[in-house]
RNA sequence: GUCCAUGUAGCUCAGCUGGAUAGAGUACGUGCCUCCGGAGCACGGGGUCGCAGGUUCGAAUCCUGUCAUGGACGCCA
């Protein structure tokens, strides 16, 4: 639970509060409220660690410059018992404060103590947050998208679980509905066409290898001529046959992606259990349904106007939306996959209780985002509680040029035949290079590279080399569990209290991936701690440092920054050698 | 047509709840191992932050407009 840089950036807002207030006491400011003020970390370290607007925002109040509000603020600072051993004006006003060795000592502390938690805070006070991605259609293997949502999604998990929520991963298993039907139109289709090569193959059906097979398979095991005449047996048979095949089929490509979910949720359980009649029942007493041309409408122009109107907007710019209505029942007596997902919310908000529920979609999804939130008000349920991570498409580049299909099948690539080609390591890795929003190129030559500009490998030769270091102090005898000797004050060079203040920003940079939604955070985090181990390294000799405290205290230095390299790797799903 | 996302170094991208001189990687050029792992480090050139206005002590960041790219607007999921 330790955060050492939020616990300094408190205990800073509280010095300078303090200050501002004996200085107001003594006569160097006026009597005033003091406002809202900032502190920040600098991105130039020439301006302190921490640094305040206090004086700046204060102007107006005071009257006064900020400089001079600023001074009063750093001649009334006491800076005893605190983490900081300087304070200085600069710039238009802004009060900066220095760490000073007690601070140093507290995030290496901290890190070697904490261990694997370092970095582990109590932020979501044990909220219960639901994760659901990748939910790829069972009906053929998973596609690039569905990578990325892996990887995105699980991370994003961890994260959370980090920050202190309690986590939830879930897949949502579409076994029902329009594209099923689909999936038994191909197969029965490709079934026939064993005996009968003409018989013609549904214009929009899948096309893929994988149907052929399925439908040979089940050929070898039930002959070639099933329940002649009745295609409906048929479609149902051979859907009972294959969809299962094909779930865990997808079951095993995620457990080899290292993804565990703890939930995966049929989406035909909420018809069998009744969910979705019981949804449309309260839809039908709140009065959100209608019929027209023999179907049934859900009124989501409705609750949409009044979702947008609560975030602001007015009513001319809502109605240049030209909000729509969604069918929930088919004229055909069928529900519409609108109307399950309704019901699949209400399953995890209303049944199961999640206080919040994020969902990774792909960007070309964002049409149903608000669609969904209104319709859960709709239910009488909480809208703002559900969450979009919308991620943007994936290019596969080789050669510098954007690569579509695979050269082993001709068919779109898929996770599998990426899984083939790419070590999971480095595929986690690039997945949470860039935030989700951001549309990128995953890099195959790169990311297979076993050399210096592939990022996986630069993050992991940190901590090979970290351990390395830590097995050459065992060999000439000094103890390695980071708690001997430790003496911050004799850690002076830049490049190891730039390490150390980065060790101390852990926790909090856990905290703002999670609230961002952004995992892609901690592959930045742990790409910038090994560059500044590495700098450290480069200057600073651990071993033979010539004074024995001072290799102690560099050794505390080194099992810190290996367990922080250590949790972001393990938070990023990807493996920490030792050895290289 | 309406809405959403994205435009920052040659390339790939950070920074965006307003802060100090706009950063990193890569590519290009030059250095650094008798010494804990050179899969590393240092130095150098490289920018009208898409464009134009506005808000204020201060704008890459907020607002308005505009251009470009991608996406969404189904009795599909």
């Amino acid at each position: 639970m330790l955060n050492p840089q939020k616990e300094a950036m408190d205990i800073a807002r509280r010095l300078i509060n303090d200050a501002a207030v004996s200085a107001s006491e003594s006569g160097s400011l006026p009597s005033a409220e003091l406002p809202d003020f900032n502190i920040e970390v600098p991105g130039d370290s020439s301006h302190g660690d921490l640094a305040s607007n206090f004086a700046m925002v204060s102007a107006r109040a005071f009257h006064m410059s900020p400089r001079a509000i600023a001074q009063a603020v750093a001649d009334n600072a006491d800076l005893e018992g605190t983490p900081f051993e300087k304070i200085e004006i600069a710039g238009p006003g802004f009060i900066n404060l220095f760490y000073g060795p007690q601070y140093y000592s507290e995030v290496i502390s901290s890190a070697v103590d904490g261990g694997s938690d370092y970095g582990r805070t109590d932020h979501g006070s044990g909220k219960k947050v639901q994760v659901e991605f990748v939910s790829a259609n069972p009906t053929g293997p998973m596609h690039l998208g569905n990578a990325r949502g892996g990887a995105i999604g699980d991370v994003l998990a961890s994260v959370l679980d980090r920050a202190g929520y309690e986590v939830e991963r879930e897949f949502y298993i579409n076994d029902t509905g329009n594209q099923i039907k689909k999936f038994g139109d191909s197969l029965a289709a490709r079934y026939r066409q064993i005996t009968d090569p003409a018989y013609p193959f549904p214009e929009d059906g899948y096309k893929g290898d994988d149907i052929t097979e399925h439908a040979r398979a089940f050929a070898e095991l039930n002959g070639t001529d099933l329940y002649p005449g009745d295609d409906e047996k048929l479609k149902n048979a051979l859907v009972d046959y294959a969809l299962p095949r094909n779930i865990s089929g997808l079951r095993e490509t995620m457990d080899r992606y290292g993804v565990t979910y703890d939930v995966w949720f049929r989406e035909s359980s909420l018809y069998e259990d009744g969910t979705v009649d019981k949804v449309m029942a309260i839809l039908e007493k709140n009065g959100a349904l209608y019929e027209k041309e023999g179907a049934v409408w859900l009124n989501t122009s409705r609750y949409l106007r009044d979702l947008y109107r609560s975030q602001g907007k007015t009513d001319e710019e809502i109605d240049k939306l030209e909000l729509k209505d969604d069918v929930l029942r088919r004229s055909n007596g069928f529900y519409t996959y609108f109307a399950s997902d309704i019901a699949y919310h209400y399953n995890k908000f209303f049944m199961r209780g999640f206080d919040r529920v994020i969902n990774v979609w792909g960007a070309d999804h964002h049409g149903h985002v608000n669609r969904l939130k209104a319709s859960l008000d709709a239910v009488g349920l909480d809208g703002s509680k559900l969450d979009i991570v919308l991620m943007q498409l994936v290019e596969l580049v080789r050669n510098g040029e954007a690569v579509r299909m695979s050269k082993r099948t001709g068919k779109a690539i898929t996770l599998t035949d990426l899984l083939e080609e790419v070590p999971i390591d480095a595929v986690r890795f690039f997945f949470n290079l860039r935030e989700p929003s951001s549309h990128f190129e995953f890099d195959l030559d790169l990311a297979v590279k076993q050399e210096k500009d592939n990022p996986v490998y630069y993050v992991q030769y940190a901590h090979a080399r970290m351990c390395s270091v830590l097995r050459a102090l065992v060999s000439d005898g000094y103890p390695v569990d980071g708690r001997e000797g430790l003496d911050a004050s004799l850690l002076t060079t830049e490049e190891e209290k730039a390490l150390i203040r980065k060790i101390g920003s852990f926790p909090s940079e856990i905290i703002s991936s999670a609230r961002e939604y952004d995992p892609s955070r901690i592959t930045r985090f742990a790409t910038d701690t090994a560059t500044l181990f590495h700098r450290f390294y480069t200057v600073c000799r651990v071993k033979d440092s010539g004074d024995r405290n001072l290799t102690l205290s560099r050794t505390a230095l080194c099992v810190a920054a290996k367990q922080v390299i250590a949790n972001c790797l393990t938070i990023l799903g990807v493996s920490v050698p030792e050895i290289m």
